[in-house]
Order: structure tokens, then C-alpha cells, then sequence
DNA sequence: GCTTGCTCCTCCAGTCGCTAGAGGATGTAG
DNA sequence: CTACATCCTCTAGCGACTGGAGGAGCAAGC
């Protein structure tokens, strides 16, 4: 953000740093990602650097946000897809969120499951010897657990 | 769980594979946890196969457990090194089930900001064209989104 | 006794999504 | 023209497993 001419027009002279910066994907994770093939490879400078059009710079904050939100890379490839054809239909896309929403909200109640037990956990500790304490009991005692699920916590 | 001589006093008696169906921990995952140091090495039969005990799988279950519950390996050594010692104060089993509680806490909390942003995602969308859908349309925009979490999703 | 077929053994490579470091080239400011 | 920041490639590592290759052991049926 040091050497941005982020007010002018200018769509291809930001280096990587400054795509870093603006996207806020790390460096070496823009690199990353051009090696697994989310992003295009830029042209080069002269000096062999990388050149960074605004383009770019969207893609990599759409990245960005998309992994925020959970979604795996190939969830993202294929939303990516989507917004490169802007002409069909938005069926495939809902679809992925409506996909996401569903991991999100399982993993919702899985981790209000384990909330409840883990308050239950340390409300059983009287804080004396390990010998009767509940948190270590109830790990051991798979069957004091009545919470069934099976993602990952 | 089928070859059980559960009510049996057997103490030395089991292969992985049967310590694996009774404790739910997958046979490769005894072999790794036993590479960490996790669970003891246990002793071998004349052909070199592992032969567990009753407490290794009562170890495991508890491993696996916690596991479940989002302990992450170096707290449930911890925890380990507290129940093998469990004439201690239990301040310290307390302390690491509070410290998963919070970050628990904090990912419902994550989730849920991110469950409501699907959620405005999928209604937007009015299954129209790309060009006009919510949900790529969110992901690009990254102002759009208000919640200001930095937590893992 | 012998073969079938299951389980077990070790070792190594791969997964996912990065992250960090080495060792060197390039670009820029004073 | 010299510092110094930033960039380059390449490789290895993280956590917590998972899977496969290639071989040995073992119980049961014929």
C-alpha cells in the first residue's frame, strides 16, 4: 500500500507486494495459488516480475473472502469458473453455498454439542485432585457423552 | 466391538485391529499415535504383532474423544500426562478445557456471522444469470461483507 | 499338509492449504 | 553508487492423518 497508485487507472503495474496488500492474500499464498492454477499466471517485467493487473486483484480478494467463508479451493475453482462465463445460469453457484451452508450449520450444532459438554466438563471440576476430575472423566468415559455426531469438530 | 470378550478379565489379548474396532480409532492412527508418543509402544507377540492391553484402548477412547471434541494433539498429551499422574491438582485439565471452551465459543460465534452471510448469499439469489448473482456477487465485494471475524471457519 | 484369505508388519508418499527458509537477482531511494 | 527492500525459484515443513506397496504371520478349510 506504500507504493500504490491505487488512484490512477493504471491496470497492470502492481507487483506482488502490492496485490498482497490490496487483496490481503499473503505473498507467497498469491504464488501458491498460481502454481495450483486459481489464479492466471500475470506477464512478467522485464526483470522477470510479476505484473498484477486490478483484474487480479479482485480475483484474489474474491478468493480471499471465499476462504474466509469456508470454502474449499475447488469449491472456489468452480465458482471462479462461474464468474469467468457471466452469461449462464447461477443454479451451480447456488448450489456450492447452499452446500456450504449445510457443513456450516451441521458444524453449528456439533459445536454447541461440544460446548455443552465442555461446560459441563469444567462446572464437574471441583478444582481438587485429577483422581475426580470431571474434564478428565468425561474424556475417558466415551459413554458419559450422548452427543452423536460424526464431523469434525 | 464383535470379537469382545468385553466381559472377560482378558488384559493382553488384543490385535490392533480389534483395539481399532474398540476404541474407534483407525488401525493406521493407533500406528501414528503411537509414533508421536501418544500411546505407549505396546508389547509384541512371538510374530511381532502388536498385543494391547484393556487400558491402551481405554487410552484411545479417550484420545479419540477428545479428538472429537477438538483437542488438538499436544493438549490431549496434556491431558494424558494429567491422568497418568492423577494424584495432581486438576488446575491444569481446568485450565485446558476452558481454553477449548472459548475458542468454541469464538467459532459458533464465526460460524454464525458466516451462516448469516450464506444464508443473505442464497436468498439473493434469484437463480438467474451469473452476471446478476448474489452469490458470486458477495464474494467479489468484499465491502459488502460486515462481519469482521479472523477466526477459521 | 497345504492353500486360501485375512490381518498384520514396515516404509514411504500423498492429502490440504498454506508457511518459512535458503540463496540469489532486481529495483529504488538517497 | 551503495544500501536495502522486494522480488525470484526451489525445497521442506506443518498438523493429523490416509493410503498403498510389498511382504510376513496366522487360522481355518480341504
Amino acid at each position: 500500500m506504500r507504493e500504490h497508485p491505487a488512484s490512477t487507472i493504471d491496470t497492470r503495474a502492481h507487483s506482488i507486494g502490492a496485490a498482497a496488500q490490496a487483496s490481503g492474500v499473503k505473498v507467497p499464498t498469491i504464488r501458491y495459488y498460481e502454481e495450483i492454477g486459481l489464479l492466471p499466471a500475470p506477464p512478467r517485467t522485464d526483470g522477470g516480475r510479476r505484473a498484477y493487473a486490478m483484474g487480479d486483484i479482485r480475483r484474489l480478494a474474491f478468493i480471499r473472502h471465499a476462504r474466509e467463508l469456508g470454502f474449499e479451493i475447488e469449491a472456489i475453482r468452480a465458482l471462479l469458473a462461474l464468474q469467468d462465463r457471466p452469461d449462464q445460469s447461477c443454479a451451480a453457484a447456488d448450489a456450492i453455498a447452499r452446500d456450504r451452508l449445510a457443513e456450516v450449520e451441521e458444524r453449528i450444532a456439533s459445536l454447541t454439542a461440544l460446548k455443552a459438554e465442555l461446560t459441563r466438563m469444567i462446572e464437574g471440576c471441583s478444582h481438587g485432585e485429577v483422581g475426580v476430575c470431571r474434564v478428565i472423566e468425561t474424556l475417558a468415559d466415551h459413554g458419559a457423552c450422548r452427543h452423536h455426531r460424526r464431523g469434525d469438530a
